[in-house]
This record gives structure tokens, sequence and C-alpha cells, in this order.
RNA sequence: GGUGGAGUGGCCGAGAGGCGAGGCAACGGCCUGCAAAGCCGUGUACACGGGUUCGAAUCCCGUCUCCACCUCCA
């Protein structure tokens, strides 16, 4: 059984077969950093991360890289808006991104480059589409360089359209454009625009069009033919399929398939800044962990659209308490246990495009085998079931037990130290309630656990003993 | 207008001709001093109208509604 994943290009599942052996590269478009993420752009980062686990598990190497597209119009105008340098509203962005990433425990990608450091890269790839015909400066002189659409006879094959058929662009002002369906490979330097924000071509001074960065940045990392080309569904046309013309018409064999991630909708709509129903990442995580929200993101399939709703998101965040319950609390009776492996139907489902709401139903049934065993005290059975119970979680990149969960506990940024002093508070205030329940003195006890409980901190009675940890506090 | 996708129980969310995925919530029970957690049990849902079939949520035809892309967008 190997891993089969759904192919844009040709709208079916196909086997996946990586160019070299063991090996897997994959380019998925970054963001535009002209504002700090969304869930939904976040959505994109999680769904390529579990990917990314998911190869890695099955023994493959794995290269991923995102690229940042940091210049651009809108990057331009919120420079002008806060009398900024548009770089460092990029590069501020670009740190919320990253921060994005790690909070909710996506590894960074190998590569990350930025459009303005491939410059050269880009010009070297425009000229030679230049020279082969499929590509031509803007007749007025201007600077403007246009991919000639008309030239390049698979062009729409990406989003399954005709030329004929697509809409043309809106802006009216064809100035010189063969075809209104031309796009830029690079934008003339406009006079009101920085001299910073501007690069010498022979075609004149400018700043590469987006297409084209990409094209670029995916040749230089992973070479002329990589296994995986992803993003957004938003994307596949037209930045992906642009991409796709540029490099194939400059002599490429480019991605070998393709992926999409569904949208993340807010009220009905795509969530996206146009529309201004954007939940930002730093918000969202204000309302429930980022394990949470991480799970929230994947626990849908990749393909499908999530409505968001603050109650799919605490019922979301519900279901993964109970998950993450089981295995601490095996963890305190069956110490030291490691992940092993992944069920057979685990990775049946993952196998087969992802199928990450299949995965979760045998994570979900070995968890409530667990809680069964748990009942027991210490036995083999329960170590093994931890183990595999561990092996699928860090598949999702969601093991209470495994980094970067495990290090703050299940309050992020909280310091070590100040958690051994509230340890040893809280221990002794158990210990008191522990006497007051042996002398039947309840009411006591009651008001010790109450008074923990308004302070943030659950207490429950178990077989072994009490144990406690930091209530949801209402979140 | 063109290209895709979707409508599943109170909610979320898989599946894709025949055995009730899974989760959240709810209710009853067990356990508990009481709780919490857990466990046991309770729900016959697939937009609508036709049709095919021994059998349809799943296939076919028609209808309605919604979403994405065709403009910067994950």
């Amino acid at each position: 059984m190997s891993l089969r994943l759904y192919d844009t290009a040709t709208r079916q599942i196909r086997e996946f077969v990586p160019l070299r052996p063991g090996h897997v590269g994959i380019y998925h478009c970054g963001l535009t950093v002209q504002g700090p993420p969304h869930i939904g752009h976040i959505r994109k980062e999680v769904v390529f991360d579990v990917l990314r686990r998911w190869l890695e598990y099955t023994g493959h190497e794995v290269t991923v890289v995102a690229n940042v597209t940091d210049i651009d119009d809108k990057i331009l105008a919120k420079s002008d808006e806060a009398g900024r340098p548009w770089w460092a509203v990029a590069f501020a962005n670009e740190r919320a991104l990253d921060d994005a990433y790690e909070i909710l425990g996506c590894r960074l990608p190998a590569y990350q480059p930025r459009a303005t450091g491939h410059v050269p890269e880009m010009v070297e790839l425009m000229s030679e589409l230049v020279e082969r015909g499929h590509a031509y400066p803007a007749p007025d002189g201007a600077g403007d360089v246009y991919f000639d659409v008309r030239s390049w006879p698979s062009y729409g094959e990406l989003s399954r359209q005709r030329i004929e058929d697509m809409e043309p662009a809106a802006d009216a002002d064809p100035r010189g454009k063969r075809d209104p369906r031309d796009f830029a490979l690079w934008k003339a330097h406009k006079p009101d625009e920085p001299a910073t924000a501007s690069w010498p071509t022979p075609y004149g001074r400018g700043r590469p069009g987006w297409h084209l960065e990409c094209s670029a940045m995916a040749a230089k990392y992973l070479g002329d033919e990589f296994d995986i080309h992803g993003g957004g569904l938003d994307l596949r046309f037209p930045h992906h399929e642009n991409e796709l013309a540029q490099s194939k018409a400059a002599g490429q064999r480019f991605a070998r398939l393709w992926m999409h991630n569904a949208m993340v909708n807010l009220s009905g709509a795509k969530m996206s800044k146009s529309v201004g129903n954007t939940l930002l990442v730093s918000e969202v995580v204000k309302r429930v962990r980022p394990v949470e929200l991480r799970y929230y993101l994947l626990a849908a399939h990749y393909r499908s659209v999530i409505e968001f709703s603050e109650e799919s998101l605490a019922s979301d965040a519900a279901a993964y308490r109970r998950l993450e319950g089981y295995v601490l609390r095996a963890d305190e009776v069956a110490p030291g246990v490691e992940p092993s492996s992944v069920p057979a139907a685990f990775a049946e489902a993952m196998d087969e495009d992802l199928a990450v709401p299949q995965a979760l139903a045998v994570l979900f049934e070995a968890v409530h085998e667990g809680n069964g065993l748990l009942a027991g005290g210490e036995s083999a059975a329960l170590r093994e079931n931890l183990g595999v119970v561990r092996a699928m979680l860090g598949v999702l990149g969601v093991d209470p037990l495994a980094e970067p969960w495990s290090a703050g506990g299940r309050e992020s940024g909280t310091g070590e130290r100040l958690r051994d002093v509230v340890g040893s508070l809280v221990q002794a205030l158990i210990e008191q309630r522990q006497e007051a329940r042996a002398r039947k003195d309840f009411a006591t006890a009651d008001a010790i656990r109450d008074r923990l409980k308004a302070a943030g901190i659950a207490v429950e009675d178990t077989p072994a003993g009490p144990r406690w940890e930091l209530a949801d506090d209402g979140r």
C-alpha cells in the first residue's frame, strides 16, 4: 500500500511516485506578506505539515519550499499608509507568519525564499521566455513584460478553461497586450513608487509579477521537475495556471502533481482580506489553545471547505481534549512510553489522499480502548496502546507529550519555574483536601476544590489518587 | 456566461449500491462521599421530485440551494 493523492491537474486520485525514490520535493505557495496570517492561511500550512509528517513517517526525506512574496501592490500601499518602508512592512508580516508556524506546531519549510532575493533568477527566466517567443515587452516601452498566452497552446490546462471562456482582465487597460488575458511577468516601475521597489532588467526597471516569482524559485530550489506543487484552491487560477505555462514554456517539466486545499469560510464566504471577514491566528489562539486550533484545522478533509463557527471550533477543541486526556492519564500510569507505530487502518486512511477524518476514527477507537485499559492500571496492553496512540497523534502533529506541546504543558508560555511553584502549592492544597476527605469533612474538601477551580485548576479523583491540571478557564 | 465542488441525524464530519465511521452535545445508567474523567446504553440521518435495482444516502434524469475560481487572494 502506498500513498495516493488527488491531483488537481488530472482531477483524479493517483498513486504518488516520487521522482527520486525515498525523496520528496514539495513547493507550496507561501504568503504575500501584506498582513498577518489568518486561520485560512494557516490551514494550508497545517495541511502541508501533515502531508510532510506522513511522508516522513513512511520513510521519505522531504524538502519543503514555501516562498514569501515580499513585494507587491498591496505591500506598497500598506507601506504608504503606515509611512514605513515596504520592506519593513513585509518583514514584520513575515515574522508574524513564522510565529504562526511555530505556535501551531508546523515545522518550518527547508527554504522560505523571498521574491526580492531572487530577481536575477526571475530575469533569467523572463529572458528565456522572450527568446523563445512566449513573452514580449510592452510595445509602449514602459517596461512591462507580458506572457503571450496565445503562444502556449496548453494554456488553461490546469484549470480546464479555454482562453475564449475566460473573462478578460477587468482593468480594461490592455496597454498593447496581444491578448487581454496576457499576464505581467514584470511590472514597470511607476514614478510614485519608491526607487528601492524596482530592479533593472534588459527591458527596463521594474518589479517582478507574482507568477514569475514562484516559477523561478521553485526551479532554483527543487530543479526543473519536482514532485508536488501545492497551495490554496484559490491559487489554481490564475496563479498556478500561469506558473505552469511559464515554466513549461521555458522548457521545464515542473510539478508532477498539484495539490490544493479547500478554503476556510466565515459567514458563508471565503475568509479573505478583501471581504473583510478574516480571523487572525493570533486572535483565535486566545479562545482555544493553539493545539486545539491545529486539531480543528486538520480534522476535516483537506479538500473540504471548513465553514468556521465558534461552535464547531469548541466542539473540536473538546474532541481533542478527550484524546489529550487519555494520553496524559495513561502517561502518568505507564510513564516513559514512546510513540511506536500506527495501525494498518490508520495508514490506509492516510494513504488514501490523506483521509484524516477516517484516520481520526481509528485514533478515537484506540483511545476508547485505552480508556478501558486505564481502569486496570499499568499493563503491557496499556503501554502498547499508548505507544500506538502517540504514533498516530505524532503523524498529525498533536501528540501532547511531543514538542512543542509538551514543553509548556497545557498553557503555552508558562514558565517552567512558575509551574514548579504552582505545582507544589497545589499539591499542598490537595493533601489538605485528602485529609479532610479522610475524616469525611466533605464541606472542607469541596471548598478546597472549589477554590482551586476558581483559580483555574481542576482536581479529579482517580483510582490512583487525585490528579490536577490547568482547567479550561471558560475559554 | 465558463470551470470545478457541495447539500448527511441537535451540531461537526466521513462514506459512496446491501452490514448505523468517528467526534461534540443531550438523555438514562455504572463508578464516585459529591464531582470530574471514564465506562455501558439511547439516535435509523443523507436537499427536493421522479427513475433504475431484489436493494439507493450512494447510480440515472430533473429541480432547488450554497461555495470556490474566472480580479489581488491560502
